[in-house]
This record gives structure tokens, C-alpha cells and sequence, in this order.
DNA sequence: AGTGCGATCTGACAGACCGTCAGATCCTGT
DNA sequence: ACAGGATCTGACGGTCTGTCAGATCGCACT
């Protein structure tokens, strides 16, 4: 799989110098680090600017506006999902499936745990609607959703899944679940749910839908 | 359960007279209708007010800001959800648990579909650690999630399901298809899942989970 | 080292919104 | 019809946005 690296432009599409990248990559590291304390409303640009100690002016040379510094950062966080996907290469129906899960279900906390705010907002503007923002959604969870899909069909065929049940659903069911826990899992450890129990607790119902294995006493 | 109704009271205490509790609800209206069509980051005080023939003073007469309105709508929209949780009632673990898991989630959607927009914004200001909405959110999902808790509890002690799984944060799980799939189910139409699939899907993860059934062939 | 020129940055400004308050307007009870 | 409280709003100082023209910077070349 090979990388272009994108070549940046400016608002006016001229591409990009060193002092330039420097420029950039400094707005948005800002630009992400605002993201994570104040709420989405609150974010200004001024205030970016001030923090890399320069003029708003700068900010709009490189982005139309903060949505789309959001959206670069969301980019970026996208690019690691593709190896997270190939966690689930492995054969989910032979013993190692749980253990398949329960790492996936890890890896993606921990992603989560990465880049929340970003991915947060990401998921905000999708749910809005902004088309860029759908595309860069569906760019990262693609590779689990399909894979999941299609390991849940292979289940269906040798009969361990009801077929009533629609792969592409479920694998969005799934899909749901590691989203909005590992959005949650802080909150629900102030309530008492051990992160260990979360990703056991969800590893194991990945499991049993993709599987159809209930293992009751396990 | 008796339904006090909440004192409303103006940004300095005041008790609302008849004329002021039209205006506030007109404000709530626009606001909502707003939310629908612009980004949270695009609501505009100004424009509420404009929407209701009104002057902005007017709106921070009732409101400190456009978040405590929304806070007032997710407020509103909380109150439907005893009613919801009430068809959790029967018994999961006789013949009729899988119905109740498709009237649940069908409910669910219904409700989502029409607060779309505000049940967004409160999960976007949960997740951001206002306590206000941590707490409406709470307050809304609590009488679900502690249905589902326990049912899981049950059937772990009727060694339907396995120890291995935390009740709470399965809870949790489900519900988090519930919320996610309630609010993407739109764009999973768009891309050929059926919203029937939808329930039947969500309703049979959620069955197995809490009753260990894995009905594989039905 | 010195110079020229494109690359990069920024001061300054017009336009829009926020949030507040004093005073205007409206309504109700008598 | 009128007093007095309830409700609304004009008007304003402050902040932010988004845009340009002009200032500054630093590399390429001699």
C-alpha cells in the first residue's frame, strides 16, 4: 500500500513550502489541542492563531475556516484505521475469534482515546451531514465494517447466524458499539464499569454476533 | 408518576407570566427548527430572534445562551422516555423477548427521528462534559439501562449468558446500538440497509445479549 | 557577501454577532 | 380610564470573522 504524501496547497492552491508545512502543521497541532478543551462552539480562530503566535490572517492562508482544519486532522487520524483493520484478518470461527475481538475492541479504545476530540467532531459534522466530513467517516470505518460483514455472511452460510439478521446492519450495530463506548468508556468508569469490563463485555457480544457462539459458561 | 410542572422563571428568577411563556415556547420552536438546518457551530441568536419577529435582547431575557435553550429542548424530549422504557417490561426470556426487542428499538428510532437534531446536540454536550446534559442524558437513558441490566442479571443467573459479562457495560453496548443506529439509520438507508433490517437486526443482537438465545435458524 | 524575487506573513478594516441595560410599550386589575 | 408591574427593544461597547494590499523573509544565484 503505498502513500502519496498529499501535496498541500494553500486557500489559493498554491503548493506549499518548508516554512509553509512548519506554518500549517503548527495551526493544526494547535487547532487540535483547542479542539480538545473547549467545546466545538467555543473554538476561534483567533484564538488558534495567538496560540502558534500569529495572526489570524495566517490561519485563513492555509483553511477556509476551522471545519476544515477538522477536517485535515480527521484525515489524519483515518490513517491508522487500515492497520487497525487487519486485526481482524484471523479466523473468527476457529478458537481465536474472542481473542480477535478483544483486541480489536482495545485497539480501538485506545484509538479513540487518541484523537477523541477530532473524532468526535468528525462525527458531529458527519451526522450534519457535511459530505467531506460522511466521506472521511466512512473512509476509516469502512475496512472494519466490511470485514465484519463479511465474516458475520461466512457465519450465516455454515449456519451459526440467523439469516433474519443483514450483515451490513449488524456489522454497523458492532460498529456502534466500539464507537460510542469508546467515546463513553471515561464516563463509564466514573460509574464503575472497569475498562477490562468494557472491552471484555463488548469483545464477547462482537463475538457472539459475528459467530453465533453464545459460550454461556466460558 | 406525578408530572410537576417546572416553574419557569426568566434569566433573573422571575416567574413567567402568560405572555412571556408564549414568547419562551415561539424561542424553543425557532430554536429547534434551527438546529435542524444549520450546524451547531451556524446557530445564531440573532437568527432565532429574527425567526420569531423578535429582538435578540428578547431572547437572553429567557436564555444565558443558545446552549440553555437547547438544554431546555433536550429536557422536553427526556420526558418521553419513561414511556419508552416501559415496553421492556414482559418477560425477555419467554417467547416474547424478541418482540419486545423489535418494539424497543423501533421506539427508539421514532423518538430519535423526532428530536433528530436536539439529541445530537445533547450527546455532543454530554460528550463534552457539560454536566447539565451529562445529566438530561443520564436521566433519559437510566430507566432503559437499568431495565437491561437487570434482565442480563437474570439470565446470568439462570446461565443463559456468561459471567464473564458485566451487565452494566453490556447495557451500555446495546444501548449505544440503539443511540447510533438511531441516528445514522438515515445514511444506512441511503446505502441499502432497510430500516426493517435495521430493527430486525438490532432487535436479535439485543435479544441474544440479554437472554444468551442465539436463536441461529429462526 | 550582495541582490532580486517569489514565498510567507500581517496590519487594518468592513461586516456581523454577542450580551447588557435603561427606557419604551403593553396588559391587567380596579 | 389609569396605575404599576410585566415584557420588549433600541442602542452600544466589545469581540470575532474573513479579506487585501503591502511589508517582510529567505532562498537562488552571482
Amino acid at each position: 500500500m503505498e502513500r502519496v504524501e498529499t501535496q498541500k496547497v494553500d486557500q489559493k492552491g498554491r503548493p506549499l513550502g518548508r516554512r509553509a508545512l512548519e506554518t500549517r502543521r503548527r495551526l493544526l497541532d494547535a487547532t487540535a489541542e483547542l479542539l480538545g478543551k473547549r467545546g466545538v462552539r467555543e473554538i476561534r480562530v483567533v484564538e488558534i492563531a495567538r496560540k502558534v503566535d500569529t495572526s489570524p490572517a495566517t490561519f485563513y492562508q492555509y483553511f477556509k475556516d476551522v471545519e476544515e482544519a477538522t477536517l485535515a486532522l480527521a484525515e489524519e487520524a483515518a490513517q491508522e484505521m487500515p492497520a487497525l483493520a487487519e486485526k481482524l484478518a484471523g479466523a473468527w470461527n476457529s478458537g481465536g475469534g474472542l481473542e480477535i475481538a478483544r483486541t480489536l475492541v482495545d485497539a480501538f479504545i485506545r484509538h479513540w482515546d487518541a484523537y477523541h476530540a477530532v473524532l468526535r467532531l468528525r462525527n458531529l459534522a458527519a451526522d450534519e451531514g457535511e459530505p467531506r466530513f460522511l466521506q472521511v467517516r466512512r473512509q476509516a470505518m469502512t475496512p472494519i465494517l466490511d470485514e465484519l460483514a463479511r465474516c458475520i455472511r461466512e457465519s450465516q452460510e455454515a449456519g451459526l447466524v440467523s439469516p433474519q439478521i443483514n450483515a451490513h446492519a449488524a456489522s454497523a450495530a458492532l460498529a456502534a458499539i466500539l464507537e460510542r463506548l469508546a467515546a463513553y468508556h471515561t464516563e463509564l468508569e466514573s460509574l464503575g464499569v472497569t475498562r477490562d469490563d468494557l472491552v471484555e463485555t463488548s469483545a464477547r457480544i462482537l463475538h457472539q454476533t459475528v459467530t453465533g457462539s453464545s459460550g454461556k459458561s466460558v
